[in-house]
DNA sequence: AAATATACATAAAATTCTTAGGCATGGTGT
DNA sequence: ACACCATGCCTAAGAATTTTATGTATATTT
């Protein structure tokens, strides 16, 4: 997942809001869309991504739908109404992450305009 | 460190900016100034920072100037060169981490303007 | 025929942080 | 005098998340 430990900790939010663009996704897609979203800067990995929406679905927050496509399995997840509230909250989070670090980095400190 | 999640991984960072801009601080005085700076939104926890800054001061980033100050001790970080250009790597790696976020999050998707 | 892509999965180890203490000085309130 | 909180350092057990390393199987490309 990159090489910065930023993205620590923000798996969850790309993958829920993923699903809030995307309706039902499985979880191979996810790595793909991701990847060519952030243009190779960010690649999920599926030892990390598989355990995550496993407890996103025991949590409520995902459905999953198994389908088989040929001769393959998918599963696809999509949010519960539970886990469109969530996705809301992880966003403002993530807002609110950034205007927090945005503050700390730039050095409009003392002045407090 | 807050509710959310998204702080994992930016403890380094937020160490290493503040001491761009302060020249030299102690642990303490760390968590003072970040629970000041954003009001109150994120708090460093003693058990995180302290193992951290230890770490630092091993990779050579950072170097130490033990004080008495009254009868309390005080341990002064500041930057060395090698910590400087860390620092300047951080912060590029936060500017980088917002901007794909902020791809990830705004759904301008599928269009590519 | 071999290599790569698709598609799922788990498990050990590493990393980072939380929680929960411990120790000591100094000031404030009762 | 005594309790409580702020200052100032510290560590260690556990939780949570991710990396790394596999495993299985089918489909496509070279």
């Amino acid at each position: 997942m990159a090489n910065s430990k930023l993205y620590k900790g923000s798996l969850v939010t790309i993958i829920l809001r993923l699903l809030k663009e995307n309706e039902k996704m499985y979880g191979y897609e996810i790595t793909q869309k991701v990847k060519q979203i952030t243009q190779g800067e960010l690649q999920i990995t599926e030892g990390a991504l598989y355990p995550a929406l496993h407890k996103l679905e025991a949590q409520g927050l995902l459905d999953v739908d198994v389908q088989k496509v040929g001769n393959r399995l998918r599963k696809y997840y999509k949010l519960t109404p539970q886990g469109q509230k969530e996705t809301h909250s992880k966003l403002q989070e993530l807002q609110a992450y950034i205007k927090t670090m945005q503050v700390l980095v730039n050095p409009k400190w003392s002045l407090e305009s």
